[in-house]
DNA sequence: TTTTGCTGTTACAATTTTATGACGCCGCCG
DNA sequence: CGGCGGCGTCATAAAATTGTAACAGCAAAA
């Protein structure tokens, strides 16, 4: 199971934004236009942070803050205020309304990433783990797990390391050679026919009951992880 | 989707050659003549690379990239600094101000080509692969995936590489003997009428429902890939 | 118009590349 | 020590790709 991010922001592209890049690393999200109606959302949903705007059409960032900082449910969970500019006032006010941290529009998305990652760290270790995602499968690296929609998947380390490369860069076709490098190691010698039959097993594993196999081989190339054929 | 590359340059001239040249790798590109239009493009548009003329009408490109570096949200996004002459202390002073690379005019376009994927490869490696393109077909060679319009068109390893040869010179002629070369490699011998066959199949390939025919027979002396007839 | 030389197409067998199943080795843990 | 899981290699089956020959069409030259 991932963090659950609420994301309390009434503009669409924005949201579009966040959600975008909070899912590729992994994270679930949800989401609130209103002030309304995220106070309900923080209960009912238990998420385990929350990116606030500052400004809402009904009830005001800092207010849900207050309030969400007041609730014995809600009091830990930690806040990213969003703030259109950084003025010094509005920071001051932001983290006196009890928000753990702020991010001034406009931001890069990495630097919110690593802002939530860090305020996961402190709340939920266990969820602030690296995590690859591509189409329904998921690599929690922290935990060395692998699951695909809801099923959990077992591989071996070298099946491991060698989904770890191509989930690192999907669609992206690495050949034999490539793959010996990332996935075994620079000195070690293998046959390069060697990595068909960990492929082999690696999709084995993947297909698990059903599922589409996600990866692609390219002849006289190599492979690729990939959505489609 | 491709890499978008703002290019601020107030010469309509210099603006083409590196707009030709960067559309021909399969990047996107946008374009702004002034500063002010420079500045509100990065935001704007969020591309993933700059590159800046030091001269320009109102102002100049070191503070151009020197505000880029200081508002979060452009902070990452790479800048290349282009300088009429090669003096060290425009150098010194561009590099100063924030710009990741720069190159002096007059510079070949391999060159600054060559710079753009490596920055692009150190920001977003997944935006770096090399494209080509021409007309509606698309190449991406890392990805080892072609594409007409929408339609993803499926080649084997052969035409693949045929393709690859005729894309690279587009509108050139090729002979069969050097379609030989350059596909098949120097020590190999096939006949040359084999070319027509692999020529028959890329065709067939790629004119898959409907499309036109691009690719130009030149009879008695080879084939070329061609917009028109 | 006829001839001649190229090119387009198709079918097919040979070759190359991958997929798969099996096997034996090795290291680790009980 | 014995069993087990993981790994690399091989042998073989299965696919995909490829080179050629043969013939039909077509274009340009005579």
């Amino acid at each position: 199971m991932s963090a659950l991010v609420l994301i309390v922001e009434d503009e669409p592209a924005q949201v579009e934004v966040l959600r975008y890049n909070l899912e590729k690393n992994g994270y679930r999200t949800s989401v609130a236009h209103v002030g309304e109606e995220a106070l309900m959302l923080a209960e009912e949903e238990e998420p385990d942070l929350v990116i606030l705007d500052w400004m809402l059409p009904d009830i005001s960032g800092i207010e849900i803050c207050r309030r969400l900082k007041s609730q014995p449910k809600t009091r830990s969970l930690p806040v990213i205020m969003l703030t259109a500019r950084g003025e010094e006032d509005d920071r001051i006010r932001g983290l006196e309304s009890g928000a753990d941290d702020y991010v001034v529009k406009p931001y890069s998305p990495a630097e919110m990433m690593a802002r939530v990652q860090a305020l996961l760290r402190r709340s939920h270790p266990e969820l602030a783990d690296q995590v690859l995602q591509y189409s329904d499968i998921r690599m929690d690296l922290g935990r060395h797990r692998v699951t695909r929609g809801e099923k959990s998947i077992y591989l071996g380390p070298t099946e491991f390391r060698l989904l770890r490369v191509l989930m690192e860069r999907p669609s992206r076709v690495f050949s034999r050679e490539q793959l010996l490098d990332r996935a075994w190691g620079r000195e070690v010698y293998v046959e390069s026919r060697t990595v068909d039959v960990h492929i082999r097993r690696l999709r084995k594993a993947l297909n698990i009951n059903g599922f589409r196999d996600i990866i692609r081989t390219v002849r006289g190339a190599g492979y690729a992880i990939d959505e489609d054929s």
